[in-house]
DNA sequence: ACGGCCATGTGCCGTGCATCACATCCACGC
DNA sequence: GCGTGGATGTGATGCACGGCACATGGCCGT
């Protein structure tokens, strides 16, 4: 049932931590393995205890009313999640589930507490972690602020965007024109014909799998409203 | 120049710090005072120090691209803010700007860090913090995600609400429908019109500064789009 | 009391875009 | 191959709502 150690140390959260403690840790926790479409954590329970992602790819994901879903973020490989809960004794803000099989552990709430804030390195890693996260939902905040459905479409795809050791601006693996239409608020129809529009216009090319953007400068104008689709 | 301790001690990242410490940082900081509509933090600028608000009331914001201003969220009297910049270096995301006239002081971000993440008890309440907002942050985001302005409109008006001791929800000194409107992404006639029917269906009631929800169960179906507005 | 300024209310008009409807197109499994 | 199911493209239509115009009302300083 333990962890082994060599994975306990491989966890981000854990690798400024003495030896004798990852022994102390090891024989509190234990492995789980979840399935593909597995819910770990479920929005609105109150998971008491802080997760770790061993191996494989989860996933955070809310859920529209009428019941689509709403992809938030990702869990990295041998990196933690549900410290929110931890933190603040709250309930979930969202789903985590497993995006391809994976292996998964578990730490107590108390141990898990103590551990993130009594050393500096922890406090740090995990007001990092965040941070980032508030700055990434301020970033989406301004675009869902944004007046036209074109010009959000144009900033969330500048959001999704990744720049490539060669210099090349892409988004791999983009999400579907319906997740995007539900992430700025749109609908799907509107994120095809604004994809389209930013095609013919060779602000973005669509390549396999991966969108590459040509004219990173025109995309961001095009979310500014300072370039607008063609009235007819 | 020096901050007398008694001022210190009162600050809530301090309350848990030996005397000795608070000497020390005594040395280090000094007051200054802003006046109404100062702009303390520049969004886009990296401020180097951690801002502490001794006495007086500041708020975040932001501007639209045309220039009108958002509010986010308030600093409280005796609490810090700026925190962001000193956990991951990065420039502010918003602005700050003084609501009053205001005393604030700001400690240099190297010992701010130290200070911040050396204690449980700071690092919890840094932490703490950070989840407080990120959560805001989560609602807010669903209220914008919600398909008719009507339904935002209500949806804010309900983040907006406290509940008051003797049971009553009311909305204490609300924005003013333009602040709703910027808020939620309509127009200002829209808020007032929303607003104009919640009045005429008693929803909310208007007294003085405040606004009273009468019936808050109906305000969340309005938000949840099991109430229209009327056809003609 | 006056004027200026801002918040609020309300009618009307034009249109952006949600919605429906249907056609492809692609990736599967069998 | 062929069928199934999901993603994508595109036209037609109606209406919610943004934007404008203007009226009203409250507040503040002089």
């Amino acid at each position: 049932m333990p962890i082994p150690i060599p994975i306990l140390q491989g966890l981000r959260l854990f690798d400024s931590l003495p030896p004798a403690r990852l022994v102390e840790l090891s024989q509190t926790m234990s492995e789980r393995r979840v399935e593909r479409r597995e819910v770990v954590v479920k929005r609105g329970e109150v998971h008491g205890a802080l997760g770790f992602l061993i191996e494989g790819r989860l996933q955070a994901v809310d859920f529209t009313l009428d019941g689509r879903e709403v992809g938030l973020h990702f869990v990295a490989e041998r990196d933690f999640f549900g410290e929110m809960s931890i933190i603040d004794g709250k309930p979930a803000a969202e789903y985590v589930i497993a995006v391809t099989p994976s292996r998964i552990a578990f730490l107590d709430r108390q141990v898990a507490r103590e551990l993130m804030f009594s050393t500096p390195a922890a406090a740090e890693a995990i007001s990092l972690r965040l941070a980032e996260r508030l700055r990434r939902a301020t970033l989406q905040r301004a675009v869902l602020a944004l007046p036209s459905s074109f010009q959000r479409v144009c900033a969330q795809l500048g959001l999704l965007t990744e720049r490539l050791p060669d210099g090349r601006v892409v988004i791999h693996m983009p999400p579907t024109h319906q997740e995007i239409a539900i992430m700025v608020n749109t609908s799907r129809e509107t994120v095809t014909r604004t994809l389209q529009l930013l095609q013919t216009l060779k602000i973005v090319i669509r390549l396999d799998a991966t969108l590459v953007v040509d004219k990173p400068a025109a995309l961001q104008e095009a979310a500014d409203g300072k370039i607008v689709p063609p009235k007819g």
